[in-house]
DNA sequence: TTGTGGCACTCGTCCGGAAGGAGCGCTGAC
DNA sequence: GTCAGCGCTCCTTCCGGACGAGTGCCACAA
């Protein structure tokens, strides 16, 4: 994909990788001279130009205008990140520091809030989660409540510890008695099955048993049915946006304002993460790669988290083009293994009932 | 409590409020000539000059610097919007554009979310609302839920709609039966008042009947009691923060980033608004009047809104100080009593069981 | 072919000073 | 009390020069 990236020696490889340090670290665009010395090779400012020009007309980097030094583009960044970085392994003290903000006794929604916000102050970026999917968690219980003509409150407790409920709007109308009898039908044949494998269950009854049950069992399924319908919310946690009112180059208003309104709204950022699921390591958006306006001058640092060897979701950081991804990529990428562990940890020791 | 207010003779009122009119639309300090021209007084602009050193000597405005025109300051505010302020009256357009918005039929988390993105967009800074207090609602309906060894979930029908659940910890176990008896017997005893009365009630019980009920009904009140717990979690819904981002006043980044934090905590928010609840018209903070450092530059324009007559909540607006009070105002206004109009309509309607 | 030193040139930034303009305070007259 | 006028202050804008960083190109050496 990235053709010019085979092309490059390795001397060009040095200088492209010490010039993107460079500018990280400063903000200020880089001359030949500075380059020169800093990349540590033994060749003057002018072969260094000449590289630099060599460079520029691939489209990895380029000057603001005459005579300035030169800044990476997006795709300068991308061939970066993509094969010239190297990223610092996090410090035992970062580990435990991060560790230690999650409670293993927590609840799912506080594991993701600590995450999100863990990620968010050690990288002094915004941070978001993208909540888990409700993979084999297992169904405890499910009741049903009359809360009037054709209204049914529908409770899922889920392993013994999470608990949803939704407002049915049925078209024909059920006692509390016949509700409850619905409830114990179900209850008693699907309490302990994973959520998944009772969707299934009630999709199969619903086509082979049709004509052989009672009706109260046949509104039992259809009602199931209904009560478990979307599985789970689309939601992602931000935490930290105010953050990125820090940076230099995020301080143009009406950009902010778009970036700020995107967390408001979750979609945008949700499209973002959702492309990220796939694949198992730590991956990195760079600018408008994603398509989005608002999105030039930022990136987006992703790692997929997983519970007992699935992966159930995505978090990341999102930025500035110009941070440090050697420091964040490691950073993200514990904060995903440790909140999966978390997960994990807690799903083991469901006190069911 | 404003002595310096009594002391103004017409003149000087008029030039005070043309100067911060002036100020308010242009942003610019004001000079003397501008001023006695825009007044419509026959004076000359010397004798302006004269009048305007009066006001700055009492506080009212202020030069930036020498040779500045002046601008107001927190006390001219104050004494503007107090006695000074000639409200417009929304048109009868603005205000079916407002009430448009709220859907007779929508929840009331969804009444509250339009008032506050319709506060937003009218007036185009941040709105928020106050969720309403839980006033006379009915219980509808109690019911407990064995979670685990003793944990229970407790939900709560309120007026036949809304719901609420808990999870209680408790030092006992109760079987899934026992916990069906005194369910039965406390929606036996209580569904349908008001929770308030519920609450009481249980109280009362607790005290007066401790020795001759049996262990049954004692533990099935203690649980009411402790599902009652405190009422109702106090929150806040805000919309728009990022309209701020386009004020030139409120460019500072570290001031907006206190802002913006201050509307993800709420904490503040909350404690602005709590001191708004009381009075029955709408409200002006103005500045740091309210001890807050991040403050400095904003306003808050607040109304109370009621359900019944009685208050129940309050919302507002909050932005630069350099806002047109004259229209947002009436906008506040109108829009909280729409809200509880809305609010009131739904109440009336309860579909009971 | 590749690396190097040197030179001319281009920009952007940083003053410093000058010009212009808005606005104030003060004073003296009506 | 009102008002015109004067002198003064201070902000803003513009302009030009000095400076420095950095480039592109060329000639020359290895």
């Amino acid at each position: 994909m990235n053709d010019s990236s085979i092309q490059l020696d390795a001397r060009e490889r040095t200088l492209l990788r010490t010039l993107i340090e460079s500018y990280i670290s400063d903000g200020q665009p880089v001359g030949s001279r500075n380059l020169a010395r800093a990349s540590g090779l033994k060749v003057s400012a002018a072969t260094v130009r000449n590289v630099m020009a060599d460079l520029e007309d691939r489209g990895l980097i380029q000057a603001p205008h005459t005579s300035a030094g030169r800044v990476p583009t997006t795709a300068g960044y991308r061939l970066f990140v993509d094969s010239l970085l190297e990223v610092r392994k996090p410090s035992r003290e970062q580990i435990d520091a991060i560790e230690s903000r999650f409670d293993p006794g927590a609840s799912t929604q506080d594991l993701l809030d600590s995450a999100s916000s863990v990620l968010s102050q050690v990288t002094r970026m915004a941070g978001m989660v993208r909540l888990p999917r409700h993979r084999n968690v297992a169904l405890s219980q499910i009741e049903f409540l009359r809360l009037g003509e054709g209204r049914v409150l529908a409770i899922l407790v889920i392993d013994g510890r999470e608990v949803q409920n939704r407002v049915l709007e049925l078209e024909r109308d059920f006692s509390q008695d016949d509700l409850q009898r619905m409830a114990n039908y179900l209850n008693a044949h699907l309490a302990g099955k994973s959520l998944h494998t009772v969707r299934a269950e009630l999709l199969r009854e619903m086509r082979e048993v049709r004509d052989d049950l009672d009706a109260q069992m046949l509104a039992a399924i259809d009602l199931g049915e209904q009560a478990l319908g979307d599985e789970d919310p689309d939601d992602v946690v931000v935490a930290g946006q105010t953050q990125l009112l820090g940076y230099e180059e995020l301080s143009d208003m009406e950009r902010l304002r778009q970036l700020l309104e995107a967390f408001n709204e979750k979609r945008e950022i949700l499209g973002i993460l959702d492309q990220c699921i796939r694949g198992d390591r730590v991956q990195i958006f760079i600018g408008r790669e994603s398509g989005l306006d608002w999105f030039e001058n930022c990136s987006v640092v992703t790692a997929p988290y997983s519970v007992e060897g699935e992966v159930v979701g995505v978090l990341g950081v999102i930025g500035p083009t110009r941070m440090s991804y050697d420091r964040v990529v490691p950073i993200v990428d514990v904060t995903a293994r440790l909140l999966g562990s978390a997960l994990n940890v807690r799903g083991e020791s469901p006190d069911s009932q």
